[in-house]
RNA sequence: GCCCCCAUCGUCUAGUGGCCUAGGACACCACCCUUUCAAGGUGGCGGCACGGGUUCGAAUCCCGUUGGGGGUGCCA
């Protein structure tokens, strides 16, 4: 190998959103120029989609950033458009059909079609190869491919070879001169420098082709490695259509971006120890193409919904505040916008940090605090309410929060004596009390959350929902 | 059709010939804790696709079978 720099680079297809699978190639880039002092190029496929809008490329930037890398960090280079590099493609199949690497041929792909019908093959037959033809319009420039095999070196697989005898001459300029991606992409990596060419297992089988051209070009044959590519539970690649696979997409759910990392990286690689929720600086330690898995992996939303609970957790409260900050002023969220109230939030917050596995439940935690009246759920109001004892547990607690002492100790007091002399526990106890104040039966820890709506409001909703219960009742 | 890749619990993985009675994580189940729900703790369920070799010894090496995936455009 020679010393030249390390340069790798990623090329997404500008889609309109960002690829999941995408995402994990670019952090694979990303570790190593990281830890080898290397640099991540990011080169856009120049499609006429992407050029008419420049907003796709802006979000492929944004969900780079999103997820670490960073468009001002000294290690990235980029975005680049193929595009700048046209003529470089035409000069490079000029000089291919001057050395004799290539020649033209006028077959259309229905004569093509046709011969091989008649010859009962499959594909293009090289019939052009030795007739001579020149430039024109309407030919095609062809590869000549050379006996003999092609031998793909792949540090994720090791060596894989091809018998060139099962390689048609491919196609390099189209009839009408534009060169196809297979060439762009060799010319931009050799115009560029790329040293390492990390992507998705998909593009294996047309490697020989590239590696070819590398060697005819007269240029040093990049370090590949192919990694494998993502699946969905039908074990079939991602795709949009199907999956849920826009990056976007789970960090507007509250995915927290270090929980989308770390689970990423875990998908074909997994960290030394017992622990796979490791730091990213970690993971640039440690990460090797050499280890990477050769099988597909499955992308589980559970396991990063776990993931993300576990990085949610982690976080200083401040820091969850401001990341659930923008979940709180969405659109949809529940409550009217001006009853929000920031401090509030605040107190509740370490409480409802450890319930939420995404931030984007953060809202339905709390909506309750900010509802003019408690969000009653009919079905667990009616059969909370429909217990024995339910109705007497808060008539007995309306008169005593009446008066008592406003903390969460006090409250709690309160509910446990009035449970006990209804024989219940305080589990049993504080249900009535708490559909009838946050309208559900799941939610933060009741006596606190009291506390926070305050004692009026609190009066005010036991009684609302002593009235509509025992009105149910006596119907 | 042809070519290529892949194969360890349901899932993601550790494992590179003896440390494997196969380890961890997610999920699931049970119990503990408990103010609901979580979180946390403890335990449990569960796997080397199959068949042949090689070897004193194979999840690990070789061959085959089966099963998956991908590629094979004058798409990108």
């Amino acid at each position: 190998m020679s010393d030249r720099p390390l340069r790798f680079r990623f090329a997404p297809s500008p889609t309109g959103f960002f690829h999941v699978g995408g995402a994990r190639t670019a952090l694979y880039n990303w570790a190593l120029a990281l830890r080898t002092g290397g640099t991540f190029v990011l080169r856009i496929e120049d499609t006429d989609e992407a050029r008419n809008r420049p907003e796709w490329t802006q979000g492929i930037i944004d969900a780079l950033a999103w997820i670490g890398v960073r468009a001002d960090d000294p290690h990235f280079e980029g975005p680049y458009f193929q595009s700048r590099y046209a003529a470089e493609h035409i000069a490079a199949a000029q000089r291919l059909y001057k050395s004799g690497h290539a020649y033209y041929c006028d077959l259309t792909g229905e004569q093509i079609q046709e011969r091989a019908k008649a010859a009962g093959a499959q594909g293009y037959d090289n019939h052009s190869r030795d007739r001579g033809l020149g430039p024109a319009p309407g030919h095609a420039l062809r590869f000549r491919v050379p006996d003999g095999t092609t031998v793909v070196t792949d540090l994720v697989r090791g060596d894989v070879s091809f018998d060139n005898a099962n390689i048609e001459d491919f196609v390099l300029l189209r009839s009408n001169g534009t060169p196809v991606f297979l060439l762009a992409n060799v010319v931009d990596d050799i115009t560029m420098r790329i040293s390492h060419v990390v992507r998705a297992e998909e593009h294996l089988p047309n490697t020989p082709k590239q590696q070819m051209l590398f060697e005819a070009l007269g240029d040093e044959v990049p370090v590949w490695a192919h990694v494998p590519v993502l699946v969905n539970e039908q074990r079939k690649k991602l795709s949009k259509r199907r999956d849920k696979v826009a990056v976007e997409q789970y960090r507007d759910e509250g995915i927290v971006a270090d929980a989308m990392v770390n689970y990423l990286m875990t998908l074909g690689w997994a960290p030394r120890g017992d622990t796979e929720i490791v730091p990213w600086t970690t993971v640039v330690d440690q990460f090797r193409l050499e280890d990477v898995t050769h099988s597909p992996a499955f992308f589980d939303i559970k396991k990063l919904t776990a993931f993300n609970g576990e990085y949610i957790r982690a976080l200083p409260v401040d820091d969850f505040v401001a990341a659930a900050q923008p979940f709180l002023a969405a659109d949809d969220v529940p409550w009217p916008c001006e009853r929000f109230d920031p401090a509030l939030f605040e107190q509740v917050a370490p409480l409802v940090q450890e319930r939420v596995g995404r931030l984007d439940e953060v809202p339905g935690y709390v909506d309750f605090l900010f509802l003019p009246d408690a969000p009653i759920d009919d079905a667990a109001f009616t059969k909370v309410m429909d217990a024995p004892k339910s109705l007497d547990i808060l008539a007995d607690v309306i008169a005593a929060y009446d008066t008592v002492a406003w903390h969460a100790d006090a409250l709690k007091d309160v509910a446990l004596a009035v449970g006990e002399q209804h024989g219940l526990k305080l589990g049993k106890a504080q249900a009535p009390i708490r559909v009838a104040v946050t309208g559900r039966t799941v939610g933060p820890p009741l006596f606190e959350s009291l506390v926070l709506l305050g004692r009026d409001e609190v009066l005010r909703r036991l009684r609302a929902a002593l009235g509509r219960a025992g009105g149910a009742q006596s119907e």
